[in-house]
DNA sequence: CTGAAAGCGCTTACAG
DNA sequence: CTGAAAGCGCTTACAG
């Protein structure tokens, strides 16, 4: 490839100029713009992002950093999110580096990422990675929320707790009394503060959520979310005694949707279904029309883009952000009282 | 943040070897390593991953051409290929960057991307952009066959037309003799490709597919491909006879099983359904389960990394690889004899 | 096993 | 409006 030294030499300037003419960062005069461009197109040459990039220390790229799952697969959440993350960024001018490559065991071989900044999924307990970037002085958004929550850094969430409240009240207030909870798989912190929330719903309406009755999922026992679902209807509807299924997902609901038809389980007339969704069309497709929750998998994803875009101008800001997700109410519930 | 420099100082040796306690590329006394080890982690130092890349000019990093629609949404076939881009390239040790940035109108604006090759989905005619990518040096891999299609580059690509001539085989030779075709966008060259395949079994078997039986999906008409299909039926079922409808995805399906459902449409009763799938796990779930030609977006993904890690090592090499689409027999078309 | 120095390809004050 | 030179933070022959 053509370097900025050859094209300054070719079309006898300095580099300062030929940098300039592609720059415009200061003025130079017509002809020797033109020569300039001449020679350029002639060597076929395009400035070298990575030089550029030590330069001015800047490279225009967040980073997204996602461990890639065993299997590989990324969730409905996940893919959703990196869609908003995408939009946000793109129309900010920045790309997005996915950075899905597994943590190096020997922390000494950690080294920078070639990012502005970072947004990083699922943060664990006491996750060490943030202290490091903030070392490395690369701007941070967490999708998910910190722990300890107290931290002082910025991240975006879904109201988890106070929505498996909602959705376990709405229910309750229906006249259900005994709910089947097909909640997300144990590791993650969306699915403690999910089942706290929906515990919480039924001590106010002076019942209680039985151990037996919350399901998690479990990557190494379910073959996919919609086969979680349809089996643990199958397993349990003769054998426990519910009348409504809050599922992790659409996909789940999916499954449970296939296991009604099968034991001629009616929806709602006899199970009511109500999901936690990532896919607002795949929801409305669904017949009968699947009651969900919409997470908005993807405003989150636009929020934290949003948070990071405004750190990396100020990198002292430390902002949180919630997503209010929504109970939309379509066919897949019943009143009994 | 602290730099090679400061590092080299303070353990009161040289940036060379402070280099090679990094990257282990010559050997360092044991004593040595653990001192400038112990300054580095006192400094908080770590490499810089946009400085290297310059001296050893690689980035490991893979970058992936995708134009971003203007609703900014990726659709299920780009999610799935991105899925098998990721996975193949990070068991590599490549990170991915997602290049979704609008091509600048200003060609001169064109700086390189900080990648070591690039996989570009969706060529266009005559696309200029594999020239420039050949200029710069950098290796390419195409998504979708090159247009010419002789073009001395790589790809890979999906037996579309041999595909929907297996389709429409297959439906014919069951028994229907009119079938309405809810195809791709009419810009997309897997449209072409496909109307051509299907066109050519009714030829074969003495038929003619006529033109008000093929419709194509449109950004602007239709709210979503589910949409698409549901509207599709809903508009034509009357109107037009056929006894088979082959989708161009499934969630295209979906909108025509949930008109078909409102109809009172019985599927496959009346009406045999086929899809061209990028989601094996809808696919099963829906009632009747679909039949579907699974595309292996994902597999068209990985083998496209795969080709790519190949070119980089050798950027001679031009290879091309078809990924064979296998047609699912399921619950949701009728032998008609 | 280690150091000094040139080089990767840009940008940017500084000077004119 | 333009040039010379230092600098961005690494790596790597070359020499010892």
């Amino acid at each position: 490839m053509a370097t900025i030294d050859d094209v300054a030499k070719l079309a006898g300037v300095s580099k300062g100029t030929v940098s300039s003419v592609f720059s415009k960062k200061r003025p130079i005069s017509k002809e020797v713009t033109e020569r300039v461009l001449e020679v350029a197109k002639e060597l076929g040459y395009y400035p070298n992002h990575i030089a550029r990039s030590l330069a001015i220390r800047k490279t225009m790229i967040a980073g997204l950093k996602m461990p890639i799952a065993k299997d590989g697969v990324m969730s409905q959440f996940e893919i959703q999110m990196i869609n908003g993350v995408i939009k946000e960024c793109s129309s900010h001018g920045y790309r997005v580096l996915l950075d899905t490559l597994p943590e190096h065991d020997d922390p000494n071989q950690f080294s920078t990422d070639p990012v502005d900044g970072m947004i990083m999924l699922n943060p664990r307990k006491h996750d060490a990675r943030i202290a490091r970037y903030e070392q490395m002085g690369i701007p941070l958004v967490l999708v998910g929320r910190p722990d300890p929550p107290d931290m002082a850094v910025s991240y975006v969430d879904n109201n988890n707790t106070h929505l498996s409240y909602e959705v376990g009240d709405y229910l309750l207030r229906s006249g259900h009394t005994s709910v089947l909870f097909l909640n997300a798989s144990s590791d993650m912190t969306v699915a403690y503060d999910r089942e706290s929330g929906l515990a919480e719903a039924f001590e106010r309406h002076g019942l209680q959520l039985h151990k037996e009755y919350v399901i998690n999922y479990s990557r190494k026992l379910h073959a996919s979310p919609a086969e979680y679902g349809y089996m643990s209807i199958r397993n349990t509807f003769r054998r426990l005694s519910y009348t409504a299924v809050i599922t992790d997902t659409d996909r789940v609901a999916l499954g449970v949707f296939r296991a009604a038809r099968e034991l001629n389980i009616d929806i709602p007339g006899e199970l009511s279904v109500i999901a936690l969704s990532n896919d607002t069309k795949l929801a409305q497709e669904m017949v009968p029309k699947l009651t969900s929750v919409e997470l908005s998998a993807e405003k989150l994803g636009a929020e934290a883009a949003q948070l990071l875009i405004e750190k990396m101008k100020d990198p002292a800001v430390v902002r949180h952000h919630i997503v209010q997700a929504e109970l939309v109410y379509r066919d897949s519930c019943r009143q009994l009282r």
